[in-house]
RNA sequence: AGGCACGUAGCUCAGUGGCUAGAGCACCACCUUGACACGGUGGGGGUCGGCGGUUCAAUCCCGCCCGUGCCUACCA
């Protein structure tokens, strides 16, 4: 249908549902947009055009949470905004597969683990049924192959699930950028990263005392530390010092007793400076150890003078190494106690048989048997290295304590000598620091987040995982005649070999019978945590050492989106990684979202059980409200989950389709905007765009949408709708111009409006976009249409006065005010009045009187002059209302 | 213990060195209106955490204190 030439044509409300249906709406038009590759990425145009987001992958395994719904619709409204101010968005989604969550999750669901000592079986079913089944017996050991299956077809299911919650919450992802980081070409990229590390020098294996979680019998990173206050207690035990003496250290760890391979105090500690030099007798095992001064030693904690054990914690590592202590390393990488011998090399006892009696008690037990078992031990007085009653000279004082745990484990973390790969980051602290300060993160002072963890970071980035699902780290060993590996002389695979498998792969000038024969090779059969792949997200995306053109053009990204727990990982090692790699910055900005709270304001998360399904509020509400709920929230902050804000964000929605239906219902001669009235709304909506766009440029989003809100409400709707009303459906000959003007101008404003909303609301704007403004540029949707600026407003006069539309509106109310004081409906005409105002006010009144009194129903007025009124101010008198018309 | 952020209406949050500090929700009253009753109009509601300082002027800037949250440190 075309519309004869001059006359602005109407849409037939009638041909609209009275009520908008979220529910169906925005699935059909999640449809037209994947049909139609709306939110595709053009590879043809120039980085100069393009904006480059470094999506991060969630956690495939983890539980669908609002907090995901909160901070991807921010970076989507990001995504959206961008795109219609005409750049060419590179907006990929991953999936972070690979790591513990995944396994754990595999060996809940299917009641299984892995052990890579079982023969892999092909024919193995898991069914979730069966295992639920099954509970009731040990878990199902199968096969790494078989385990990895397990993990993959898991992945698959909860990916899918992702991704209904996302194409339903309207994020404009480029689905064809999808990836995993458990995929060919992460597998590929993490590994290619190694190899470069390790050619620029900065990856080594070390054998040396790592943190270990003894459940999942893993090493684990600095970064993965979670302090956690819990209740422990000082046992007093005594030692005896060879050549006489004694003395009573303080320890929450008796159970490492047998581990005691020092002892120390500060060395200005009068108490104890004279035991400096001797040999501390342990109680129970009689073992010989030195005392030592150190400055690490405080004088106010305990007794003053404590034992070093290999190992208690992070200073026993440092005395350990400083003072070349023995290594008496008890506890296992399963927590329990090692059984060791008394009286061999390193385990010197001054009663040997003693000692192993006593031990024998303790040999296999994990560490809360042995603590107990222990104590009961030191109650005895034969087990004194003095000679002078139990060793334990005071019964165990209860205190509260600080205990370092693995972020997702269940017992204390211990210190275990294992081989480890690290990559060196202590060297490169103060870089690291300056990278972060050329990236702008948003808000400000997240930045000193990430300075604070870097300054402080004391460790190496352990790397390497004792796990099954991730990214093998594509190394093999030379065996030696002995069998023996030589860990000096790894072999690393060339570049086009990559990805490989150790275990299965064969290294260059080796045959597969050589594997594990003396003389052939033996493969490293660790993974890399999985911090090590997500750190290459941009690279991963751009197709780092695959597609050098497409790298240079995606990398590095403009922005990362992430949440403020994670600066320490994710935002940390991509940084490192970037800086690694290509001395660079991995990109300009971070935004950072704030976590979501329950209607108490605690943080949701599923130890706390608070967490919300998000899924069904989207039903209930529609995407778009959902997302309106986020969009109010600014960068950083936390915000509780609302199901009131959720009821705004429909209400606006609703608001949306109706506003959109009568404006484009009106009809009229083509005639441009020449109106007062209509010319001073034209004038608020080009400063409203002035400053939304600015808003959106300084990365406020919230702002511009309170700031579009504010207006579509209180100047849109509520006024300027209603004052133009009369005139736009004036059908007199001689009110052409004025109708015309009136038409063109709601017309604009709701299409203004509408693209100013599109990157909050993207359903419920593409919608009304559709009925009649989709296609005039030729571009069917919304959200790849221009962005709002000052070329809607071309050849637009500025009002003779510049607040004629606030004028109008006050009038207006003022009216309105006198009906409602009546009790009389805005509706009801009235017959006469009088309008008093300031002379001044009075005058500015007269440019807009006529659509004033249309709108209100006014037959007939006077004005009054009243000076003492404020400016801008109206007050009604002698108003007259008209009967209530009879239906 | 250190760092960062926050503290404004019953609730959720804006805001600014200067008119009488705002919005939404909730609450109260009123209105069938022609886009919308999934709507509209009007109204009540504040010691801007406390104390001090700078200033002609402080909710805003500075200092101290109190409270909340997060990050980091604290393992004998």
């Amino acid at each position: 249908m075309t519309a004869p030439k001059g006359h602005i044509a109407a849409i037939d409300p009638a041909s609209l549902p009275k009520h908008y249906d979220a529910a169906a709406a925005e699935p059909r038009w999640g449809e037209v947009w994947e049909r139609a590759g709306t939110y595709h990425y053009d590879p043809g145009r120039p980085r100069a055009e393009t904006y480059v987001i470094d999506t991060p992958p969630p956690t495939a395994s983890g539980s669908l949470h609002p907090g995901h719904v909160f901070s991807y619709t921010h970076t989507d409204i990001l995504a959206r905004y961008v795109r219609m101010t005409g750049r060419n968005v590179f907006y990929p989604i991953g999936w972070d597969d690979n790591g513990l969550p995944t396994e754990r999750r595999v060996q809940n669901y299917f009641h299984i683990r892995c052990d890579p000592g079982v023969p892999y079986d092909p024919e193995l079913v898991l069914e979730e049924a069966s295992a639920r089944a099954s509970k009731e017996g040990p878990p199902r050991k199968v096969s790494r192959p078989n385990f990895i299956a397990a993990c993959e077809r898991v992945t698959r299911q909860d990916e899918q699930a992702f991704k209904r919650l996302w194409t339903r919450m309207g994020l404009s992802f480029d689905w064809r950028e999808e990836y995993q980081t458990i995929g060919t070409r992460s597998r590929r990229i993490a590994q290619y990263s190694f190899l470069d590390l390790w050619r620029k020098g900065h990856v080594e294996s070390r054998y040396a005392p790592t943190l270990w979680d003894v459940d999942f019998q893993c090493a684990i990173a600095q970064a993965e530390l979670e302090d956690r206050t819990v209740p422990g207690a000082y046992h007093d035990l005594e030692f005896g010092v060879e050549g006489g003496g004694r003395f009573t250290i303080s320890t929450t760890r008796p159970e490492l007793l047998a581990a005691c391979v020092g002892v120390t105090a500060h060395p200005e500690d009068a108490r104890h400076r004279h035991l400096f030099g001797k040999l501390a007798l342990t109680p129970l095992f009689r073992v010989p150890v030195p005392i030592f001064p150190s400055e690490k030693a405080d004088p106010e904690k305990g007794t003053g003078i404590l034992m070093v054990c290999t190992f208690g914690d992070a200073t026993d590592v440092k005395w350990w190494r400083e003072h070349g202590l023995s290594l008496r390393q008890i506890v296992q990488r399963d927590g329990r106690l090692a059984p060791v011998v008394f009286g061999g090399e390193g385990w010197e006892s001054r009663d040997a048989a003693a000692a192993n009696h006593a031990y024998a008690e303790l040999a296999g037990k994990n560490l809360n048997q042995a603590r107990k078992r222990v104590v009961e031990l030191l109650r005895e007085p034969d087990a004194s290295a003095t000679g002078q009653g139990a060793p334990l000279v005071a019964e165990p004082r209860a205190i509260q304590h600080v205990v370092k745990y693995y972020e997702k484990g269940e017992r204390p973390l211990e210190l275990v000598p294992t081989r480890q790969w690290f990559v060196r980051l202590l060297p490169w602290k103060d870089a690291l620091i300056e990278q972060g300060a050329r990236i702008q993160w948003h808000p400000g002072y997240m930045q000193h987040r990430y300075e604070d963890w870097t300054r402080n970071l004391n460790q190496d980035w352990c790397i390497s995982r004792q796990r099954y699902f991730g990214v093998p780290i594509p190394v093999w060993f030379p065996l030696d005649a002995e069998g023996r590996r030589d860990y000096e002389k790894p072999i690393l695979p060339d570049e086009p070999q990559l990805p490989v498998d150790p275990t299965t792969d064969v290294p260059r000038g080796y045959e597969a019978a050589q594997r594990g024969v003396p003389g052939g090779f033996d493969a490293e059969t660790d993974i890399f945590d999985t911090w090590f792949t997500s750190s290459l997200t941009p690279q991963i995306s751009s197709h780092w050492t695959l597609d050098a053109e497409r790298h240079a053009k995606l990398f590095p990204a403009d922005v990362r989106p992430q949440a403020h727990d994670i600066i320490r990982t994710w935002a940390f090692y991509t940084i490192a990684k970037a800086w690694l790699h290509e001395g660079r910055t991995p990109w300009d900005d971070v935004v950072v979202s704030g976590f979501v709270l329950d209607p108490e304001r605690k943080k949701m998360s599923k130890s706390r059980g608070n967490v919300v399904t998000p899924l069904p509020l989207v039903e209930e509400y529609g995407a778009d409200a959902i997302r309106y709920w986020a969009g109010s929230a600014r960068l950083g902050v936390d915000a509780a989950l609302d199901e009131q804000v959720f009821r705004v964000g429909k209400r606006l929605v609703t608001k949306l389709f109706n506003a959109g239906k009568f404006a484009l219902a009106q009809s009229g001669p083509a005639h441009p905007i020449a109106s007062e009235l209509d010319r001073a709304f034209a004038a608020r909506l080009a400063e409203l765009v002035r400053s939304a766009t600015r808003a959106f440029e300084d990365k406020n989003h919230a702002q511009a949408l309170q700031e579009t809100e504010s207006f579509f409400w209180s100047r849109y709707t509520d006024v300027y709708l209603e004052l133009v009303k009369a005139r736009a459906r004036d059908e007199a000959a001689e009110a052409a111009a004025g109708r015309g003007s009136a038409v063109a101008a709601l017309r604009l404003g709701l299409s203004v409006l509408l693209r100013l909303f599109a990157p909050f609301v993207p359903y419920i704007t593409e919608e009304v976009w559709s009925w009649q403004f989709a296609g005039e540029r030729g571009e069917p949707s919304i959200h790849r249409a221009p962005w709002p600026s000052e070329r809607d407003f071309a050849g637009i006069a500025p009002p003779a006065e510049s607040a004629s539309l606030e004028i109008a509106m006050a009038c207006f109310a003022a009216i309105h005010k006198a009906k409602a004081d009546a009790s009389v409906s805005a509706g009801r005409e009235v017959e006469r009045l009088t309008l008093a105002a300031n002379p001044k006010t009075l005058a500015k009144l007269a440019l807009v009187a006529g659509d004033v009194l249309s709108a209100a129903r006014v037959r007939e007025h006077a004005l009054a002059a009243q000076d003492d009124l404020a400016d801008g101010a109206f007050a009604v008198r002698d108003a007259v209302f008209a009967e209530r018309a009879e239906s």
